[in-house]
DNA sequence: AAACTTAAAGTAAAAAATACTATAAGTAAA
DNA sequence: TTTACTTATAGTATTTTTTACTTTAAGTTT
């Protein structure tokens, strides 16, 4: 075949309208971090196909919106947030992913910190629910691949990006940091190394708050420093843990 | 809106069929390296919308057929050459990208090593280009911006993955190797750790060739050991450079 | 007050990155 | 055929970073 780019009529003939007929949706990956583990966000689907399966949260996205925007719409409608950290990471478009159509997936991810998930109530699923990432569900159509290709994306540009921030609470401690890291790069480290390592990127904040209602020593509460980030990277230092 | 995903019919009674209105295309960004410079190339449109215009190699898919198979037949048509590396990036679908009707497309950026290349004789477009990254034409529809994640995408992933490798001869010397990444890079390195370096990760199998036909002392030939850096691969080691 | 737990600072050894020097091995010009 | 020139390649010493580990501090619980 021979078809050239964006023409109208198509070397073969073929009309370009008949080039029209793709679905296109957005899937989300919603991390979240509870208790040393990390989490994602699934839905119970009540309609078909695959009704009662779990999937992850998505929704076709209408003509006139753009991909970030439907994305956007699907967080908000499962968290009630706005605003929340969301990156692209792939899309799929196998030609029998879908049963009842050619609908290409957009996959986006996203990092909900651990004092901002409000659960929502709607009848957008049947149920919601939090699952750590090394207990899943089974999940509907090619849910499965997307969201192993999420958690790999997330686990490597982890150690790239200052992500990992955006899973905790805006306030927390050296050690709530290191074992978020822990969690998502799954690996040890050594506290006094770590704190060193972190702090002398000078990305954090130091509050004058201690960590409370804990049984020993309190932390101390530290933030992330988001416009010194942009500054530094701007001199072109890249993160990196 | 609350349209839940994937739903046959959504709740505010829209039919499925009703999403299926997508054009999918694909668009490749093709990286070549040339005397020091890193170059991409370019088609020059001979139909409508854009004609004249220079832009990206690209088509819109097929409703048979996959999207890494409609890129991979983009990339064969251009260069008469299979089994090119090549990784998708990014996909772009804002409403108004398309002037004939709402065309999404996928990014995918391809690495062709320098001794592979074959221009390609068709009627696909009226010619075909190398142009550095650093000296561009303008391009059709959002194409530049296409092109500048494709540019943002290699040069970020060249430090983490082997990937310089690919747009080389299958044997270059390590000054070779060395103007490549800091070409890719744009930085210098100092030589005698450049080599240290590369060769301390035991990626390299060297041959017993020596360059040709240099006006100096030749200097000795490798090749990328792409079984061994499989094998560290799943021992957990990060290419890093 | 003593035992316990985690925070946080400090220190020394090992490893890696960096800067630089020296030598080798070819071509080209005198 | 020697000398100059260019690039390859080996080697070394210094600095910086990472790693491993020790010590002290500051709170809670018994």
């Amino acid at each position: 075949m021979n078809t050239p780019s964006h023409f109208f009529l198509s070397e073969n003939n073929i009309p370009f309208k008949d080039y029209l007929k793709f679905g296109l949706s957005v899937d989300c990956v919603v991390f979240g971090y509870n208790e040393g583990k990390v989490q994602v966000l699934l839905i119970e689907r009540n309609a078909e196909p695959f009704k009662g399966s779990w999937a992850l949260p998505g929704e076709l996205v209408p003509m006139d919106a753009n991909l970030e925007d439907s994305a956007n719409e699907v967080l908000h409608n499962l968290t009630g947030l706005s605003n929340i950290f969301m990156e692209q990471f792939y899309t799929f478009g196998s030609v029998d992913r879908h049963p009842a159509g050619r609908v290409a997936t957009v996959g986006y991810y996203s990092l909900v910190g651990s004092n901002n998930y409000r659960p929502i109530a709607s009848s957008w699923a049947k149920s919601i629910k939090w699952f750590d990432i090394d207990d899943l569900p089974g999940l509907a159509f090619d849910h499965k691949r997307i969201l192993q290709k999420g958690i790999n994306t997330l686990k490597r540009r982890v150690r790239y990006r200052p992500v990992g921030f955006e899973l905790l609470s805006e306030k927390f401690t050296l050690s709530e940091l290191q074992d978020l890291y822990e969690a998502l790069l799954d690996s040890k480290f050594d506290k006094p190394n770590f704190r060193k390592k972190i702090l002398s990127m000078d990305l954090l904040i130091q509050l004058d708050e201690l960590q409370e209602n804990v049984s020993h020593r309190p932390a101390k509460l530290f933030k992330f420093d988001e416009s010194r980030y942009r500054l530094l990277r701007e001199d072109g230092f890249v993160f990196d843990i």
